[in-house]
DNA sequence: GTCAAATGTTCTACAATATAGAAGAAAGGG
DNA sequence: CCCTTTCTTCTATATTGTAGAACATTTGAC
């Protein structure tokens, strides 16, 4: 197999969907309000340090324009890699749901 | 967070979509098909147990005719909590990717 | 200046999952 | 019987998930 895991996925589109500097604490608090759910500081900025290792992601230092103080940020971007992944992702999630209908429809049948 | 694993999700859809017995084998044959790469025995019965454990597949011994001898099969169907968990993830690829265009035309621009 | 608050990141560490494949079990055909 | 086929169990290592303490930097208030 070998795709990326879940989190990895998420994160990665979130880099990609975000307007403007995309970074650690902006990219948790996109995941938190897109999922509704808690993310800890971890499980954001570990797949981040990861995706950048396998080269998905490529960081730069952001401008550090905060607007009441802050450390300096650590931006991402999106590589060509890491737009192929997404690509893939989106196939196989083609692949395996178009097939579905809604279940949460299907439900009340 | 806390979502199944993707390991998790394809084999719990693929039992999903079977249609007849879905049992290891069978799983892991639909697996290779539908995503065209490989997958080791492992990597489909290992996540099997687990949805089991978690309670979202249960299993029973499947009728033991098979076609040329062979081991009695284990058959797995999907619980009320493994398509509640279905539905939830189908949610999620909705919130995450709806909103993208189609990712390998949107690469040719 | 210096202190508190705000904003961000680094690091560490343990739990859980991924992934591969050797070995074992059962049934049928010759 | 024994070989082939079909199928599962088991085990073991590598990789990921997940949480949060600690640390760093900047600004505004006094």
């Amino acid at each position: 197999m070998k795709y990326l895991s879940r989190p990895e996925e998420f994160v990665l589109l979130t880099i990609y969907q975000i307007e403007g500097e995309a970074y650690g604490n902006n990219i948790r608090k996109q995941l938190t309000e897109t999922t509704g759910k808690y993310w800890s500081i971890g499980s954001v900025y570990v797949p981040l340090d990861r995706l950048e290792n396998k080269g998905y992601v490529k960081s730069y230092t952001g401008k550090a324009t905060a607007e009441r103080g802050g450390r300096a940020k650590r931006c991402y971007e999106i590589t060509k890699e890491g737009f192929e992944r997404l690509v893939e992702i989106q196939n196989t999630n083609k692949i395996f749901w178009n097939k579905m209908p809604d279940l949460s429809f299907e439900k009340n049948k």
